[in-house]
DNA sequence: GTGTACATGTAACGGGTTACATGATTGC
DNA sequence: GCAATCATGTAACCCGTTACATGTACAC
């Protein structure tokens, strides 16, 4: 049985349906465009397909290759997609909790220079126009490469909240630090 | 040596420093205060604290008490001080990314049925507004009864992100069930 | 007398990262 | 020749949660 609390396992079954088969190209997929709300690394892919596959979720296909490791692709089964489809279906338990290394700074700012906290600011932001540029981008191709991809209005939704998000928390950024400046 | 990594630890000599001294007071203060971008556990703090006491950054002072466990107060060193200033120094390397749910549900919700995708929507959002009213609450008490606490000024900083972020993400999830609407 | 707040702590477990091991192919 | 990309996998480790253990004091 899968555990309710993982969602890992079910993010890769989710891909395992949208047409990722291999270990690699789940890593590609979720780090090149599930990486705004989700991450992994290959220490649990590799060990989560096989118990997948171990537990009938999915069925993997071996191509055994010369002097390479075995090629291996995993694919859903009727089992598996019975437990995603459920799991899609069980409601949001609560939300998420961010910890974030800026705001824990910012609460014990009381004795530090002002300016080390405009430039954390700074760094801070840099970072997020880079990221929200990121999302454009991929938001443009999905718009204009594919259209015709049935999952596209899905991955949409999940980007304009990436997008919309980053733009709050560039505008809370330049909002602080003009406070900052002011107090100082 | 404190992990560069961890800043839980930093966390909790940050509110030794504020001015919380038990390991059930700061329980008490994360909860209350940081949950928004932080929280922690019994399971941390007591072997934390233990922990900065023996490599110095903490002196313990303990009352024994009879029929009870000894209460133990906790207080930053010198050393202490010293190594929180550094971190709160350092410069943030990198963005949060936090694990969403309800966006790794919608991210794969292609062949589910659009009402499951819009009660999942409500729900959060109704968790949204209750937590925003939470903010609202403590940035109130704050500005009421904390005026002359020197921290102030940078626990409404955070609240503020707080506010301005669920206050984005409200307003997605509305504009995201109306497309969903719309397309039905 | 029951529940809640005060108060401290540990052990087992689970989830996830990092470092390591291995090797082919392709482009500069 | 070197770096990057493709490709799979494991072991050690770290961080954090949960469940458990223990007990007082106070309000309803």
């Amino acid at each position: 049985m899968l555990a309710k609390e993982n969602h890992t396992q079910y993010a890769i079954l989710g891909l395992l349906k949208t047409g990722f088969h291999t270990g690699y190209s789940i890593k590609q997929m979720i780090d090149g465009s599930l990486n705004h709300f989700w991450k992994i690394s290959y220490g649990q892919i590799y060990p989560s397909l096989k118990r997948l596959e171990e537990e009938g979720y999915a069925a993997v296909k071996v191509t055994p290759q010369e002097s390479k490791p075995d090629k291996k692709e995993y694919f859903i089964t009727p089992k598996g997609e019975q437990i995603l489809k459920k799991w899609l279906q069980q409601p949001i338990q609560e939300l998420p909790i961010e910890k974030n290394e800026l705001l824990l700074k910012l609460f014990f700012s009381r004795n530090q220079d002002i300016n080390t906290s405009i430039q954390h600011l700074d760094t801070y932001q840099e970072k997020l126009i880079t990221r929200y540029n990121t999302y454009e981008g991929i938001k443009e191709m999905i718009n204009t490469q594919l259209m015709e991809e049935e999952d596209a209005p899905f991955w949409i939704i999940t980007l304009d909240y990436g997008l919309c998000m980053t733009q709050a928390e560039i505008d809370w950024c330049k909002d602080t630090k003009k406070k900052l400046v002011k107090e100082e």
